[in-house]
RNA sequence: GUGAUUGUAGCUCAGCUGGUUAGAGCGCUGGUUUGUGGAUCCAGAGGUCGUGGGUUCGAGCCCCAUCAUUCACCCCA
């Protein structure tokens, strides 16, 4: 017989299979997340795996671009192509042989979406979208080619009532999933423009925002190195050293802030706009006061706000934000990256035809999600439970028995199930202990003429002679 | 895209400066006499050492290539 080579079978890089086990955990996260979104009046919604590269391409920056999966056109992709466009490269022969490609994020199929369907929609409107997204990174811990996000979004309203119920919902997600220690990061967009303003530094923003964004992993001292690096002059560096070491709770940051962008407020960053050299930047300090008033509202709504820290040094890549921004993480686990972020943007729809449509989202990690409560051992041994009790059965009558109790548990809205072998009993207890199932009842000759059933509890070990109407009692 | 790291049994790994039939733990299968599992004990199965070349009397170990992995940077959920 002739060797076949047998290939075995690989997952492409960053991708997954979830089995029983992982899917168990996701479900417990994703019923989570889904009963949060619904409780605040989100509606879902789902859009196509794939998008016309001509609605992704040109929203995620140039870095983006390069991380969107393309789609290869059908039939005979290069027909259209000719030997010059080879000759030009990539970008040339791109738009010829693919026109579609994998969803990049959920924001902008839904921006995509709200354009397509203004006339029909009531706004404010408000859905949430769970659904796989596709970037082609290189994987690492915590990144994955293929992952969920997990979006609420309402467009159509400039209320702060918004920011404020974002936090709401991420404080009830995580009290859902049992995770305590966490940190809701909020900062403004605009508070970082005023800041910008305030150094004489416009044009420059995104550099800004690069460069600031790593200060709680590389220290001060490298940011500002990164900063002169980037160009930014010695005298702006100086003023930017103490608004990024502002400490104390979040009030007393807000202040301090408020106060160094005052002191640092020069003639020739205001001389243009006519805003007065000795004042707040006038967008900083709406920034200012448009996180007070979000802090505020939520009290209002009757959280204390623990978990909400001010952080001037949050600035969040995605360029679309234009106001509040936020970014969870959770501190006592150890991936270290944000588990959940948002913020609002402005103008998202723009692009699209439809200005002026200002939004807020967040957005939930469902895979970094699982990593921290797997870390952590959060799972409810319930929610990893797929079956509630096993019937063991011994030989043909105990299990000819037994199914009749299988259907009268079921009908009772029990998950059961009967190890379908009369094999001993050691493996059927075996099976039921790897399987997570936490009670078995044992059907044999004794039992079934008493009609009363050994329910076991498998993990202290007891076990009571019971009637059926009694053990489902019991497991309700 | 840049810089590293690792690739030996289903899993986690060992294998000393290259030397005869490649090891351990866990897991798995079976048994410990047939109605009570999860850390008893006994036995067993399972690997062409990522792949392809090369050096050598001899390669899991050295060299080259290649593929894959993991991690960091960039960026991000």
């Amino acid at each position: 017989m002739a060797k076949q080579s047998i290939e075995k079978p690989v997952l492409p890089k960053g991708t997954r299979d979830f089995g029983p086990a992982q899917m168990a955990g996701r479900t417990f996260i994703l019923d989570s997340i889904r009963t949060v979104f619904r409780s605040f009046g989100y509606q879902p919604l789902e859009t196509p795996s794939m998008e016309n590269l001509s609605v992704l391409t040109g929203k995620y920056g140039d870095e983006g671009d390069q991380l969107l999966f393309k789609i290869l056109n059908s039939g005979d992709f290069l027909s259209r192509t000719t030997e010059a466009d080879y000759q030009q490269g990539a970008p040339q022969m791109l738009p010829k042989i693919a026109e579609k490609g994998l969803r990049y994020d959920l924001t902008v199929p839904f921006a995509r979406y709200v354009v397509m369907n203004q006339h029909e929609l009531t706004f404010p409107f408000r859905r949430f979208q769970i659904q796989p997204v596709w970037r082609a990174d290189r994987p690492q811990k915590g990144r994955y080619r293929e992952f969920y996000q997990c979006d609420a979004d309402v467009v159509g309203t400039d209320s702060l009532i918004c920011e404020a119920e974002i936090v709401l919902m991420i404080e009830q997600v995580f009290a859902r999933l049992g995770i305590t220690d966490f940190t809701i990061k909020i900062n403004n967009r605009k508070i970082l423009q005023g800041v910008v303003e305030s150094i004489g530094a416009e044009g420059k923003e995104s550099d800004l925002l690069v460069a600031i964004d790593k200060l709680d992993k590389i220290g001060l001292e490298k940011v500002l190195d990164e900063l002169s690096q980037r160009g930014f002059s010695p005298a702006a560096i100086e003023q930017l050293a103490p608004i990024f070491e502002l400490s104390g709770d979040t009030e007393s940051r807000l202040t301090a802030a408020e106060k160094a962008m005052q002191h640092s407020a020069t003639p020739k960053a205001f001389g243009a706009t006519g805003v007065p050299a000795t004042g707040v930047p006038a967008i900083g300090q709406q920034g200012i006061s448009e996180l007070r008033e979000v802090l505020s509202l939520v009290r209002d709504m009757g959280s204390a706000g623990e978990h909400v820290a001010f952080d001037i040094t949050l600035a969040r890549g995605l360029s679309y934000y234009t106001g509040a921004i936020f970014e969870v993480k959770v501190n006592n686990a150890s991936l270290t990256s944000s588990v959940s972020g948002g913020g609002r943007y402005d103008n998202l729809t723009g692009v699209f035809g439809m200005p002026g449509m200002s939004g807020v989202g967040i957005s939930f990690g469902v895979d970094r999600l699982y990593d921290v409560m797997e870390d952590l051992q959060l799972f409810p041994q319930e929610a990893l439970a797929a079956t509630q009790v096993l019937l063991v059965n011994f030989d043909k009558p105990s299990k000819k028995h037994a199914l009749g109790l299988l259907s009268t548990l079921r009908d009772a809205g029990i998950s059961a199930e009967i190890y379908p072998d009369a094999v001993k009993m050691k493996k059927q207890f075996a099976y039921a202990d790897k399987k997570n199932i936490p009670y078995i009842v044992v059907v044999g000759a004794e039992e079934m003429q008493q009609k009363r059933y050994g329910l076991k509890d498998l993990k202290s070990g007891e076990q009571v002679a019971l009637s059926i109407e009694e053990i489902i009692e019991r497991l309700k």
